[in-house]
DNA sequence: TTTCTAAATGCAATTTAGTTGCAATAACGG
DNA sequence: CCGTTATTGCAACTAAATTGCATTTAGAAA
């Protein structure tokens, strides 16, 4: 839990909150180089506890973060995260999932990770030919 | 591509086979101590490419392989990966699954994973309480 | 404003998964 | 049995993330 306001904690979610797209602990590592890389870790797990930021693990193992913008009372990361391949920019496609799992199982977490091309680089490729 | 059979490739397709649910490199590594881990790693890889086998990465960033059997004449790998809490068993569950993405967004792969507890450990839970 | 203490940070070292280069070995067609 | 070349083993390396510990600092209380 957060206790208290530091200037890196402030610095964490200001670049966060600059980008509409996941962010890895190494974006934020080189870009706020000025602080040491495990303050960076440690706050990205102490958001992740707080229920500030949430977070999907691409599927290449990296972890990517995410301000949570949907989620209002409730915590609700039931949605797919998407990685374009071209830009290689992660975001979150916020449309309800449905689970059915096999009689019996019982669901504690999800990671749903999609590869492909976004709306934007789709764009530009097609304009481009 | 495979060119050549040897008793490393050999020992890895049969631990693959004695297990019906998915093992990480870790997993052979140890199983398999006789032979280097490099060579697990390179054999896992090539039989990827050949089709043999397929792969999911965890949510805490771990691959882990399985021997297609629902595969039959095409490659279908459109399924969830459901990792136990409880006995950290990685099985497919083969249903199928609906995705559907945002306009003009095209998708290349997907890797979902779930956790949870499985049918075998609710059941083992259900009868000790 | 100063003091105090726990929270937060920085640094160095470590862990873990996986990769690379290269020399040695071995599968298998001829 | 030979020769080619796929395959393997070893050592060293990379990259992401973690741990321990001493130092610094936020902010409540005096």
């Amino acid at each position: 839990m957060i206790k208290r306001n530091t200037k890196s904690k402030q610095a964490v979610i200001d670049f966060l909150k600059k980008h509409d797209y996941g962010l890895k602990p190494d974006d934020l590592i080189k870009e706020l180089a000025h602080f040491d890389k495990v303050t960076i870790y440690r706050i990205l797990q102490s958001f992740l506890n707080d229920g500030i930021i949430h977070k999907a693990i691409s599927d290449d193992g990296i972890s990517y973060y995410f301000i949570c913008k949907t989620c209002k009372e409730v915590h609700f990361h039931n949605h797919y995260h998407f990685k374009c391949s071209v830009c290689e920019k992660v975001e979150c496609i916020n449309d309800e999932i449905e689970i059915k799992l096999p009689k019996n199982y019982k669901l504690e977490n999800i990671n749903f990770w999609i590869t492909g091309i976004c709306n934007n680089c789709n764009k530009l490729k097609s304009s481009s030919s």
